[in-house]
DNA sequence: TTGACAAACTTAACAGCGTTAAGTATTTTT
DNA sequence: AAAAATACTTAACGCTGTTAAGTTTGTCAA
């Protein structure tokens, strides 16, 4: 008995709503401490019903992570647009980047620190073609573009910026992940890497 | 009927057949994959037995890691007994870092990847006083070194060092993590950014 | 020789997990 | 009013780490 709901708006906005439970509940506990059993009994409805909506659990990250990314590399070109010139723009992209990672761990983790556990099985995942990877090409434009004008020694794009991605990679797990360890202050620790970095590369 | 095994030397050769056991799987499948009653059923035991011997699975792992870091201690060390001078023993160490991580990748996630996913619930593990902690400080030596004989800029030693792991981190972990990525080769990555950061903190 | 006891290991079970197959209501269409 | 489609649920499978309780064996004393 009772089966239909009083809900809002019915049809598309369940997806939503289960959308919106596992994001809350991905970003405050992780991936692994999420059971789908716990995103149904948030909204109210039965486990199964999510598999109505999402083909299975790292689908519905993949989702989520989909959008958060969106916003990482809108936050790198806004950051960017203050930019007083080309090394100044690609010192303010790599910041950002690190920054976004500190904000946001369990995001971060999921799509650059540990997807291969969390992408595994039916639905493999790959960077191509989406999600972190708009944040790297712009990145990679970047760098293009110091080059071209002369503020970063001329060189194999692709393996510079590789480089810069590695570096900030480095800082942003390493700070997210180790939590006992004494890191010198974050902020201290990121300008240290990326303004070693760019020093490290100019001509 | 027939529970006592014709085993060779009972009693602490359990322990160190579970021990091989475990790390034989966990390295070719990841710690993840390998379920208790996998290692179980390869050694004939029953999964419980396992108990008797470990407090948790996490407890397996940390063994495991514990004796594999040994060998990244003793290899950087190598390593750094052929340098030329303090720079290049610096150069020696990092490198041999990254390449410990490459070769042994299932064992750097695990310890420096993601510890926190690993080494969570009862035994809670921490960096500080094992493992990785010993690598690290065989680093932090090596730049003060530098920094003495004058061939790095000198300033928080600290802070540099921890600068050069988030370096040698990022290439380790992004490698190992995004099989997918079109990376330059590996070696190319790793000595850039080694030179690179090593350039960026020359006095 | 027998009985007690400890050591080493196993069986059965619990509560949880992701996921699938089948079933049940309710609404819409004909 | 009958049929079909929609939206959801119940029950179950096979897996996981882990615990409690039971069973077999070896040792040693009386």
């Amino acid at each position: 008995m009772s089966s239909r709901r009083p809900k809002p708006e019915h049809k598309e906005s369940l997806r939503e709503e289960i959308l919106d439970a596992a994001r809350e509940l991905f970003v405050a506990e992780g991936y692994e401490s999420v059971s789908m059993r716990k995103i149904a009994e948030r909204i109210g409805y039965s486990p199964t019903t999510i598999y109505l909506y999402f083909k299975d659990k790292s689908e519905l990250l993949r989702q989520i992570c989909e959008s958060t990314f969106e916003r990482l590399a809108d936050e790198i070109v806004e950051s960017q647009s203050k930019a007083t010139g080309p090394l100044d723009k690609l010192r303010r992209g790599l910041l950002t980047y690190i920054n976004f990672g500190l904000k946001n761990p369990h995001h971060y983790d999921v799509v650059f620190v540990s997807p291969k556990v969390r992408f595994m099985g039916p639905t493999e995942y790959s960077f191509d073609g989406s999600m972190g990877q708009r944040a790297f090409e712009l990145l990679g434009s970047s760098v293009a573009e110091c080059m071209a004008a002369g503020v970063l020694r001329k060189g194999d794009v692709a393996l510079t910026a590789q480089t810069f991605w590695a570096g900030i990679h480095g800082v942003t797990s390493l700070v997210n992940t180790h939590d006992g360890f004494p890191f010198v202050e974050s902020e201290r620790l990121a300008t240290s890497i990326v303004d070693t970095m760019i020093a490290g590369l100019e001509p």
